[in-house]
DNA sequence: TCACGTCTCTACCATTTGGTAGAGAAATCT
DNA sequence: AGATTTCTCTACCAAATGGTAGAGACGTGA
């Protein structure tokens, strides 16, 4: 393996075509031309297409996890702030890598192999989440409910926003850097209020 | 048109299959099969897979805005039932017919016409949802913050804990109907707690 | 120089795709 | 009865799909 970047530019590229348009309607042909190479050149480096998908999704949870795991550590003792740096730290790739989102919202669509692959790398993290939400809801500082549900609809907003640019579109939003920015205000204001403890 | 029963079969089957597992990864044969019939039969009753992609779209509208617009009328001035009134319609289809937000979700994923198609049918009652939301946040009912962007993030969370079971699933989140009655309680919570004035 | 591993290519294949052409059954109308 | 419309079928087709086979270019170490 001398020269890694034809195995990464792969992995980028169907990163952003999966992420985009969906894991099931994106070709080897397409990733191929998208690089600049032939469907042969990827299947030397992937053994197949279901190979390259989990292989993304290792890239995808990857970059995911990074990014998260620094936020969890980032600021001070208060769970508001702490939510809101993962908050934050999951909107950067909104901006930076529309895809990456797109791409573990397309886990729904993925076969029982897929999912199982991608669940054993973000499970960590995952209920890391979960067992934080508790405590602190335990010392009465976040609002009480359940904190696995609660996880999940954190996640659900945050992705949703993410992801899905057209239906925000559709309520009369603009998709440019200000709009962009508009939307992480509203978001972090909308978790903090459902999170204040009451 | 005296039987009309095999186009509705076609509809119906196929927005179950198009929500489910994605618009792009269905094939004319996928829904023929359910169905019981043959692709050609498809083909009489749609002009093409397109046609039979807009004709799924109007049906799923159709679906969504009974349901909604019942909400909105029902219950009465407090501005916080009727937001959990229309989350509850959002949800019921969650339970009963779970593809059908999966079908509008699958948006994202469709080209410029079909996008607008679909915008065309909701841009009613998504404006009057929005200008609802302006007009109680003026008087104070409601947390003051962008009411289009507010909307937006309601119907990410919403369509997400009912689209992703997946991705619920990895949280820890059982998928039965006690553990739907459960997140349908949390994400009435959730909502109320993020719309509540202060 | 020779052998070897690395990397990309052309050529090909079986299967599936959306779509066309047109026949046949059956109900409906005149 | 005969003609017409409604509905579903069989038989195809060209294009695209994931995947196989195998050759050629390239650098590296012995």
């Amino acid at each position: 393996m001398v020269n890694g970047s034809t195995r990464i530019r792969i992995l980028d590229t169907a990163l952003d075509l999966f992420g985009t348009r969906g894991v099931g309607t994106v070709s080897l042909d397409d990733i191929a031309d998208a690089v600049g190479v032939r469907k042969q050149t990827i299947l030397y480096w992937f053994k197949s297409r279901s190979g390259l998908i989990d292989a993304v999704l290792d890239h995808a949870a990857d970059e995911l996890l990074v990014v998260v795991e620094a936020a969890i550590r980032s600021r001070g003792d208060e769970p508001l702030d702490r939510v809101d740096a993962v908050v934050c730290a999951v909107f950067r790739p909104v901006v930076r890598r529309p895809a990456l989102l797109g791409l573990i919202r397309e886990v729904t669509r993925l076969d029982e192999s897929h999912i199982n692959h991608l669940r054993g790398r973000l499970s960590v993290v995952v209920e890391r989440c979960v067992s934080y939400l508790t405590s602190e809801m335990e010392k009465g500082r976040l609002r009480t409910c359940d904190p696995m549900v609660l996880a999940g609809l954190l996640y659900s907003t945050v992705s949703g926003t993410g992801t899905e640019p057209i239906v925000l579109e559709t309520f009369g939003w603009e998709p440019n850097a200000a709009g962009l920015r508009q939307v992480r205000r509203e978001l972090r204001g909308f978790v903090r209020a459902a999170l204040q403890p009451n």
